[in-house]
DNA sequence: GCAACTCATCAAATTATGTTGATCTAAACA
DNA sequence: TGTTTAGATCAACATAATTTGATGAGTTGC
């Protein structure tokens, strides 16, 4: 059996997932694990603001990081897209009982 | 082939799904078709707010309406879902390309 | 016509999110 | 030890989303 998410935790990645800057991010760690300061480069956005995205894309479970000596590497977590996807799909065949129409 | 969103048109579902009154929308929707004023009864919220609400389903397509004398009744409209779950699927598959992680 | 009803829309107030720049901790290295 | 670098966090500000209460437009029935 998947993960199954939470009302409150599908709504969290839901809302991660909402942002142009953490579309950014995920896309850039599609090609693979990277630092907060080469992806700082990649994306071209301060540090700060880079982490504090970073920060909501972990706490959602979108992203896993590791520290190595005195850098953090953010790598992506599909599975969590995964659970999302099943969220979804539930949701989807409990609207889609298909309940009629109301006459009048 | 299903609908393809843009990136732009899945923010914005994302964002509408995000939102736990309306979440509450969706629900109550899941079990048929109903007017405003029902809704507003269902939901205990009040009408500008709900209306507000049905506005920002309806724009990304989660929402039908139909007018019917001086009644509006919405309904879900589930493809809307399928779509998003696409298009998730799609990026989780961009993401699973496991590129290897840094050496260092 | 007029009063009651359904619903959308608007402006103002409120709340939530995101951004900036500064500061802080820890690691690395001379 | 002192200095530099990586990255998190904080407070102040800016922007965006939501809520409220009021108003307006269309519909129905008297």
């Amino acid at each position: 059996m998947q993960n199954t998410l939470t009302t409150e935790q599908s709504r969290q990645t839901l809302k991660a997932l909402a942002d142009p800057t953490r579309l950014d991010v995920i896309h850039a760690l599609a090609e693979g694990e990277r630092c907060v300061c080469d992806l700082t480069a990649d994306l071209g956005i301060t540090q700060s603001r880079l982490s504090f995205h970073l920060r909501v894309l972990r706490d959602c479970g979108l992203l896993a990081d590791r520290h190595s000596g005195r850098w953090t590497y953010y790598r992506l977590q599909p599975d969590a897209l995964s659970a999302l996807e099943h969220w979804l799909a539930a949701l989807r065949q409990h609207c889609s009982r298909s309940a009629p129409l109301c006459s009048d």
